[in-house]
DNA sequence: CGGTCGCTGAGCATATTGCCCAGTCGCACG
DNA sequence: CGTGCGACTGGGCAATATGCTCAGCGACCG
């Protein structure tokens, strides 16, 4: 659960240039290419590193418009408004949460007007009691994880 | 920036098992491996993939709890609140936003105690008008991607 | 009709993988 | 203090995948 600093240094290298192997990231990281392997088979076995799939930007297969929904749910509805949700593609994700709404989700769609389309599928169910949308305008921070790795990594030695 | 039937079996051969290379995928889809090759290609210079990093997980690593925090920012103040949040790592992913708040962030913390932690840094930073936050119970529906490519080589054919 | 494009199936040299081994080092434990 | 264990090293090996090239073929378009 923990990870040393071979660790960081390693899903660091892997998340800047996936691409290469075990080979090259062992040349890279200047230790033996057995204990890449094992390291990465551990922090796979870990759940630390959960795959690497493709990353695949929304926006390019031509859904540019991101919003996060907040969702009041009747009660006692949860597991079939998950299921509901669970169904509709353009929900990327799916959070219960505390606080004002019991659920956040993220959709996308192909364009505002495509939005609305999108919306009245989600809330289109019985069981939600309210949505409130944002739009998302600008992504200053993509979704990234370097910063923690190296915190975790410093934080562990 | 369209997708056709095969470049959709191809991104979703590639999420579920992301371990198999190109001959392996031309043989599981049925293709040549030179058009699997070809597909690749085109497909992460069209940018409808970004790449293949590795897909880690905040929970295993030591950060267990999620938030989302929703952010009121003083007018003008945007581009530094922007740096300021992109230099904390428990700082995940950023958003501007229409809607009641102005930026929408992910956080991740060690455990509640440590999102107290996680907040007072975020939030303390003049700029910063006011923070609501919601803390994450459940994912029903983790980030995916795989129907959203489906519906989007359906459409195309 | 000619040209272009995408796909096929093949070949080839090179690089990488998965697997094995023996040897070394640091360290905790008896 | 000695022993055993775990992690890392450096090497070797067969099998496999890669990057690259090529000719052929069918579809489509001007």
């Amino acid at each position: 659960m923990a990870i040393d600093h071979l660790d960081g240094r390693l899903i660091v290298l892997l998340a800047r240039e996936p691409r290469i192997g075990v080979l090259e990231a062992s040349r890279r990281l200047g230790v033996a290419r057995g204990t890449v392997q094992a390291r990465l088979d551990r922090l796979q076995s870990n759940g630390v590193i959960r795959g690497f799939g493709p990353q695949v930007d929304p926006a390019a297969l031509g859904y540019p418009v991101t919003a996060f929904a907040t969702l009041e749910i009747k009660q006692g509805q949860g597991q079939d408004v998950r299921a509901h949700l669970s169904t509709v593609p353009e929900v990327l994700e799916l959070h219960t949460t505390t606080g004002h709404g019991d659920m956040l989700c993220r959709l996308v769609a192909r364009s505002n007007a495509d939005l609305q389309r999108v919306i009245d599928r989600v809330v289109g169910f019985e069981g939600i009691v309210r949505a409130s949308t944002a739009i998302v305008m600008e992504n200053p921070v993509p979704l990234r994880i370097i910063p923690l790795v190296e915190q975790a990594a410093e934080d562990a030695g």
